[in-house]
DNA sequence: CAATGTTTCAGAACAATGTTTCTAAACCCG
DNA sequence: CGGGTTTAGAAACATTGTTCTGAAACATTG
């Protein structure tokens, strides 16, 4: 009887592609129910219909940030140095940073008012902190670190990312030169923490 | 010949002043024109008159945040144990943030698209971390650290807002004592790095 | 093939917010 | 008391999130 349907799931697929996009090249406040519409080349109406609201549109971005950090991390293959593999694991994690600035934003700070993670969006963390964990348990299984590893990942990644946002923000510092030597000192810095140390 | 003007240096205070109470109340949605000028008994016009935008607004709330961390950094007594010192700083770091957590994220995030921190804004957040170098060198002075203290000084500051945000987020744990442990893990284990270390 | 009925689409309408305009009021002075 | 200037805030405007509604599209039926 109806007409045929066009809201559907390939069109909630192209929205969400557009707006990484959308949000990459003009950030979050380029970023509005119209010019995503617009530059899908549907309606407003449809993306409601088919995220409920911006929020809606917003929390999808925050897990497929998620996943394609997820995925970038899990696609370093594992070395005979556990050591050497979370120096990896922590250049992986800055070079998404870097190279996905306003989707980190979404992903780890708030810069769209009306939404803010809840439980079952950081459920979606999860898979970035166990493979981390996972990285972190070899280095102590072997030997290499010392510590709790849930402990040791949740302070290891928060460095990263008070990194990675200082970096972003301009705070670590002006030269390339004085911003690469912070991020191996503080990379080695920590990692050295835990190797010297027995215990918490 | 005019009639006796309120949008004076006065009126501004109290408009700042009641914007970090509703920034606090209500949250960042919650500090629009009107209801910042509403709750301070004036107009919207003035708000713009004396702010120029309501970047400009946001952009003081900022300033004021670290006129505030800076007071609350610059208020602990030196002791003759440095490293304590430091770990005192860290917690007034941490609670300041706890305690300020809208506030703390104009300083640190963009919860308003409208405003993001150029050159003008870093310079303002030179007074916390002079202090910080500070202390940290005197901690170099003394032989309990190693290294340069601007970069040390960098790597503290980035793990304590890593720290600080993950735990806003609640990504840090969930029971307080997994927190705190993780909390007193950090600091230790950074500090404990570049106590060990000779060099960076 | 036309009429009917249901579903779907998207332009228009509505509400809230950032921002600017504009008119009337307030004040000083002669 | 009246004129000239400045000021204040109400109202108007633009944009954006969100919803409403009329019309178009399609299948079925006569």
């Amino acid at each position: 009887m109806p007409r045929i349907k066009q809201r559907t799931p390939e069109l909630r697929d192209r929205l969400l592609s557009v707006a990484v996009d959308l949000l990459a090249e003009e950030g979050a406040a380029g970023l509005t129910a119209r010019s995503l519409a617009a530059r899908a080349e549907t309606s407003a109406p449809a993306l409601y219909e088919l995220f409920g609201d911006k929020a809606g549109v917003v929390r999808q971005l925050y897990f497929q940030g998620f996943r394609q950090l997820s995925d970038e991390l899990a696609a370093l293959a594992e070395t005979a140095d556990s050591i050497a593999d979370l120096w990896t694991t922590a250049s992986t994690y800055r070079r998404f940073i870097r190279s996905n600035r306003a989707l980190a934003e979404v992903m780890f700070s708030r810069p769209f008012t009306d939404f803010s993670p809840g439980p079952d969006e950081l459920a979606a963390t999860s898979s970035v902190r166990v493979l981390i964990v996972g990285r972190v348990r070899r280095c102590i299984d072997l030997g290499r670190l010392h510590g709790d590893e849930t402990d040791v990942a949740h302070v290891l990644v928060a460095l990263l990312q008070g990194m990675a946002f200082a970096e972003a923000a301009g705070r670590l510092g002006t030269s390339t030169e004085s911003i690469e030597r912070r991020w191996r000192l503080a990379i080695s810095t920590v990692l050295n923490g835990f190797g010297a140390r027995a215990s918490a």
